[in-house]
Parts: C-alpha cells; structure tokens; sequence
DNA sequence: GAATTGACATTGA
DNA sequence: TTCAATGCCAATT
C-alpha cells in the first residue's frame, strides 16, 4: 500500500512552533526547520507560513530569516504591515531589519523544548 | 508527469 | 573576510 511519511505534519508543525512564539521575540526559518528535524528545509517554513497565509491565523511576523530582515513582508497585505506589528509587539525593526535580533532572537528547540 | 520557483541556510573558494 | 553556488522539500505552472 502507499506509505504515509509523517513527515506530511511539517506544515502543522511549523504553525505549531510559531503559534507558540512569545510577542516580543523573533525566530529564524532554519531555526525552526532544525527544530522539525529538516535543517536544510528552511525553505519549506517559508513555504508553511505562505500556505497558512490566507487561512491559519499564526504570528507569521515574528518569523524572520537568519539576519533578521523582514524578507517575508513582501508576501503580507502590505509591505509594512509586518514591520509595523513588529513594532507594536516591542521589537525594534530598522529597514525592514530587527535590532538586536540575536538578543529577541526564540529558539524553539531550547526555550520551547 | 516534468521542470521551475520559493518568506533560507550552509559550505566552498 | 566577502561572494557565489548548491541543497532542501513542496507547491505551482
């Protein structure tokens, strides 16, 4: 019969991990791709967030890339939508960039654990 | 059904 | 050190 890899549950995973994302903090795709098992899978977080966009309701703000640039603001109603909920959450965004990134910066696999 | 793209990360030179 | 190329898995065309 046809397998049935559990690894279909990435997705949920993703909005699982970053629905538990405190406000204030920010985490990075590969740190939630590791968190998963799939570290080279960065990508595939990207693409959870984007799938979960119109329909799952998940603070898909507070997921930036490994610099902390807001790369995925681009994929949100507008542009600065996400800058500026990043702003109201407490976290200082510069150009689209966190601040202090690495110092708001949430690892799932040791706070969440 | 095959080829390309994509909200990234890592390694190599 | 910085720049470039490659790898990941899934979805889209």
């Amino acid at each position: 019969m046809t397998e049935k890899p559990e690894k279909r549950n990435f997705f949920q995973d993703v909005y699982e991990v970053v629905e538990q994302i405190p406000a204030g903090r920010v985490t990075s795709y590969g740190a939630i791709a590791s968190y998963l098992g799939s570290k080279g899978s960065a990508r595939m977080v990207g693409w959870a967030l984007i799938a979960s966009h119109p329909a799952i309701k998940i603070p898909a703000h507070r997921v930036v890339n490994r610099i902390g640039m807001l790369t995925g603001s681009q994929h949100f109603d507008s542009p600065n939508a996400m800058q500026e909920r990043l702003e109201q959450e407490g976290v200082k965004v510069e150009n689209n960039q966190v601040v202090d990134f690495q110092k708001l910066f949430w690892d799932p696999a040791k706070e969440l654990l």
